[in-house]
DNA sequence: AAAGAGCACAACCGCGACTTC
DNA sequence: TGAAGTCGCGGTTGTGCTCTT
């Protein structure tokens, strides 16, 4: 394997990018999209490999990325997300619409990492520098300290979403729709939520709520679209809908005090946020200090990890762009769930992508495949307008069974 | 004014994972 | 089943601009 075969063919183009070579590739991918990269360069009467298009398309030419200087609360995301993810490139880019993983990582090499020495705190375990130096000395030996905090938050993230453990692993996303459904396999529950945690979990749904949910009742499956946006536990208990927000924000908070030793009960907290509760508008972030809330488990992993649900609550303001909706029907195809599970392939901030972030897909992805516009169901319209409303849910855990009820009918009817 | 150091950014490289045949 | 092809990630290098001496 290695190398890609087309680097070594001859007198293909390397370097910077002409215009003219620009224009053409944008023509074509605009026109027919890009389909299979190594074709691409063909098609579109390009000498060059079709790695260098998909990078050229994905770092510069895309219609969707963002120009000009990274803003103060950018920065500051990116600083947060890499606590957590570590140089995870990609999943940080996809925290940040518009942004390429390319641009993170050059931002991140040519100034943050200075900017965080500057104020004495380490860029690889976000930890005070003098912490580190002790440690260092302590730990001299092993040479394993670099990166140890943000592998061991990615190891547990990847405990929350097996998408997350390999980002090998999530690309294959792109032929099995979401992974979601795949934690009532055990792989999200296996050796990571214990029992107090899965009793947190519990509270969170109330006994009718969960006894009116069985994976045989639903019968879901990750090649089915309808259910591939359900979290579940081991048991099969609803933690809750990527698809439908306001479905984790009322039904969760509504029923679960904060839990200090459950991360993931500590995380669905987090969903309670609420950006009217966050933050005075949709365009404006709020500080650092905004709604966090310390991600504390068990005084490990997260111990120094603060991050910002105000900003995430942010992120997630509803229908800041209108009131565009994708109605789940349509998206039949594997591939139309691509941009989607990049997306919500990181649980932590799955709430704030789909409140907000994915209206913006839509539109990007009718721009790009105008071909397969995201186009709500007539048939169906009123149901999902009505599931989209605050109305659909209500506060009251008593209505909660009732509520799913009616989302297990509507379902059906979808 | 010129040289070179520093910097930001774009692009390339090597690799692992996955898919296809 | 394994080789070949493909994709996409993270690390590294190249290039051009700006600043400093």
């Amino acid at each position: 394997m290695g190398r890609h075969s087309c680097c070594y063919k001859q007198k293909l183009r390397k370097g910077l990018w002409s215009p003219e070579e620009d224009e053409k590739l944008l023509r074509h991918i605009t026109q027919y999209g890009h389909g299979c990269w190594s074709s691409v360069p063909k098609q579109a009467g390009l000498q060059r490999c079709g790695k260098s298009c998909r990078l050229r398309w994905i770092n510069y030419l895309r219609p969707d990325l963002k120009r000009g200087a990274f803003s103060q609360e950018e920065e500051d995301l990116i600083i947060e997300f890499h606590a957590v993810l570590g140089n995870k490139w990609s999943q940080i880019a996809a925290q940040l619409p518009g942004r390429t993983d390319n641009e993170i990582k050059n931002l991140w090499n040519s100034c943050l990492k200075k900017k965080l020495r500057q104020r004495g705190i380490d860029p690889v375990t976000h930890k005070p520098l003098s912490e580190v130096e002790t440690s260092d000395e302590r730990d001299a030996t092993s040479g394993q300290t670099q990166d140890k905090v943000s592998r061991a938050s990615v190891e547990l993230l990847s405990h929350l979403n097996p998408q997350i453990s390999s980002s090998r692993t999530a690309r294959s996303s792109k032929n099995s729709n979401l992974m979601a459904p795949t934690v009532s396999k055990g792989t999200i529950a296996d050796g990571f939520v214990s029992n107090h945690q899965e009793n947190s979990m519990m509270n969170i749904c109330s006994s009718d709520f969960v006894d009116n949910f069985s994976p045989q009742q639903l019968n879901f499956s990750s090649s089915d679209s309808r259910f591939s946006n359900l979290w579940f536990t081991q048991t099969g208990k609803l933690l809750g809908s990527t698809l439908f927000p306001d479905f984790n924000s009322n039904v969760m908070s509504t029923l679960s005090p904060p839990s200090t030793n459950s991360f993931i009960s500590t995380a669905t907290m987090g969903m309670d946020f609420k950006p009217s509760d966050a933050v005075p508008s949709a365009n404006s972030t709020s500080s650092a200090s905004t709604g966090t809330a310390d991600l504390h488990h068990g005084g490990s992993y997260f111990g120094n990890s603060l991050v910002s649900w105000g900003l995430l609550a942010d992120c997630g303001s509803p229908d800041k762009e209108g009131s565009t909706s994708i109605h789940p029907s349509d998206m039949h195809q594997p591939g139309d769930f691509k941009w989607a599970a990049e997306y919500f392939q990181n649980p932590l901030f799955m709430a704030a992508a789909l409140q907000n972030q994915a209206q913006q897909h839509v539109s990007l992805y009718n721009q790009i495949k105008p071909e397969t516009q995201f186009v709500p169901d007539n048939s169906s319209s009123s149901m999902w307008d009505h599931l989209q409303g605050h109305e659909f849910l209500d506060n009251s855990s008593d209505t909660c069974v009732k509520d799913v009820q009616r989302l297990t009918a509507l379902f059906g009817h979808i």
